[in-house]
DNA sequence: ATAATTCGTGTTAGCGGTAACATAGTTGAA
DNA sequence: TTCAACTATGTTACCGCTAACACGAATTAT
């Protein structure tokens, strides 16, 4: 009994299957939808047809007449940035759990982008929305508030949110990390970042962190910015550069753990003593970390919590529950071996 | 005029919008999809009136009625291994071009995971679907070929595809590098890999490894397979173990790049001379090996080229061209620092 | 035994759009 | 002038499914 293949190109209804079965449409819908009381003869003689005939319901048919999309709309700056593929399977662990099935867009840290694909999401009437960040075009935050529908924002905190939020203060991950290392006595401070004004969680950490420092008496030594490229490959290039042009500085924290890795990288092959000459930190808390010679210092950005507590929400939601719209999650510091004295 | 909040809880419908406008629904729907003559005046009062009310269409219904869909459902078995986000991102950069918009699926390497996902895409009646490999369960293949869209099946390249095919064939991959090996003069030659039987594109790399291998009457000298953790971590460890236990071996194949670059990590740390006392490579190309102390060798997948044609295919084929059906792209072996005497 | 439930199935009327055709005005060529 | 051809808009009939209700048969309660 393996599936026809369908000869008339017509495409199959439930109607050819009712008909298969010598049921109404209405007692198919109920079967393959397991509601309502069905006979299990009958539910047995549909299945068979339905099986036979290689049906595949119309889900669009079905959504527009009960009014029920089973699609989380998740939207994301990018995929080449590990991390949002990480959040992404969190996510995708907690909503296998239910009914429901996350659809992914990418805005590319694009504004416009991201209107026009929260647009295009919208118009498939998604039970719900998770998106990165908190930052918006006017006309996205509208469509957003007037959709009816829940929305988590997501992995950062310093903010208004429009509905649900869930993630990490930046800022103040970027203030403590600047506290620990004014703690363990470093003072020549240089900082390594992207060169992305629309990367707001970076600019947040980054602003947290010459905060802290002002509040210390301390200004950031040097900097260097990167576009493109391998992350890898230019921590290791920015790192070069700026301890040539800044010897003296004794210590560089990276916006992210990839280029972190890179200066680490960097810093061993030239016997750059590391934390007693240069002390290193980076963002993340990436997996790849545990991997290299020395554990780089980092902070953990809890991002699989974050995608499985914004899925929850969503499920939640989608059943009718109250829940708490607004969980701040704290980053760990990992001191590692590049952030002591 | 920025959108109100709609004060009704009554989502909002063309018919709001026309009556808003003073024109019949039809207008409207053609104003908002730009098709047919609408004369400049009303094409204002509508566009004015869309946006006043925040008007998001409904594509569900949009979808019953005209038979179209505009999504492109792609299959991949995960998230984790950045191979999959990468060619991801090449569709996306694709399917930008066009009307058609990706929505992501994803297996965990489970062919009846592979299934069930497939079979909730297809209920979404998309305009085509790319799926990773050619291993499917007898029902999945099924409903592919009745489904009566394009179906692109990309990465791997020996089977019979159900329609079109576009990747390298990974026999071919593994038999390459194994006579890349040979050719260097290497002969104790030790295998790492993963522990997954269902990632069939490692399986075939693996037979073609030894196949090749046996052609020159050569065995596996020793093999350590892993699961789970970090590639990194695991690369490091397996590699220790092998050395230890067969410290006569020449040469590592690592089944993946980020097992090799652990591999790597391990040979510098503990002085051991790559590629003079032992050879390494791995397979993939990944971005990240470019930022290593040491190039590994290792054979580029041509997973952007992979995920650019597979989009394109689909994108043609959604225009009614016809365009050829099977691809086969060549793995560039890259020897790098590592494979050579 | 008879009414009140429950069970299993069918009927009807949409869901919110769009294809296809219909219909006035307008324009322009014969 | 007269009618074919076009332009701008409206009307109608679905698309494939499900909510809501209807209804006879079977079961249970009284």
């Amino acid at each position: 009994m393996s599936p026809q293949h369908n000869p008339s190109k017509r495409p199959l209804t439930l109607r050819d299957v009712s008909e298969a079965a010598g049921v109404s449409e209405m007692t198919v819908s109920r079967v393959l939808r397991n509601r309502g009381d069905v006979s299990d003869a009958t539910r047995l003689k549909v299945t068979k047809a339905a099986k036979m005939l290689g049906y595949v319901p119309n889900k669009i048919a079905g959504a527009l007449a009960s009014q029920r999309v089973n699609l989380v709309a998740v939207i994301i700056p990018s995929m080449s940035n590990m991390v949002f593929p990480e959040v992404m399977t969190s996510i995708s662990e907690v909503l296998d759990e239910t009914p429901l099935q996350p659809v992914i867009g990418v805005t590319n840290y694009l504004p416009e982008k991201e209107e026009s694909v929260l647009f295009e999401m919208l118009s498939w009437r998604p039970s719900g929305v998770i998106i990165a960040g908190l930052e918006h075009t006017a006309a996205a935050r509208a469509m957003m508030q007037n959709a009816d529908v829940p929305i988590v924002e997501i992995m950062d905190l310093d903010g208004d949110p429009i509905d649900a939020i869930v993630g990490v203060s930046q800022r103040r991950a970027g203030r403590e990390m600047a506290e620990a290392i004014i703690e363990q006595g470093y003072r020549k401070i240089g900082f390594m970042g992207t060169n992305m004004p629309l990367d707001h969680r970076a600019r947040k950490r980054f602003e947290g962190f010459t905060e802290a420092l002002a509040k210390a008496g301390i200004e950031i030594a040097d900097q260097e910015f990167y576009s493109g490229g391998s992350a890898l490959v230019k921590g290791r290039e920015m790192t070069e550069a700026i301890l040539k042009r800044s010897p003296d500085l004794d210590f560089l924290y990276f916006s992210n753990d990839m280029i972190g890795a890179g200066g680490l990288l960097y810093c061993l092959a030239n016997g750059i003593d590391v934390p007693g000459q240069v002390g290193l930190a980076g963002f993340n808390g990436v997996e790849l970390l545990d991997g290299l010679p020395k554990q780089l210092a980092t902070m953990d950005a809890e991002r699989h919590q974050i995608g499985r507590i914004a899925a929850q929400i969503i499920a939640a939601r989608a059943n009718g529950e109250e829940v708490e719209a607004r969980i701040e999650l704290t980053p760990k510091l990992q001191f590692g071996d590049t952030l002591k004295r």
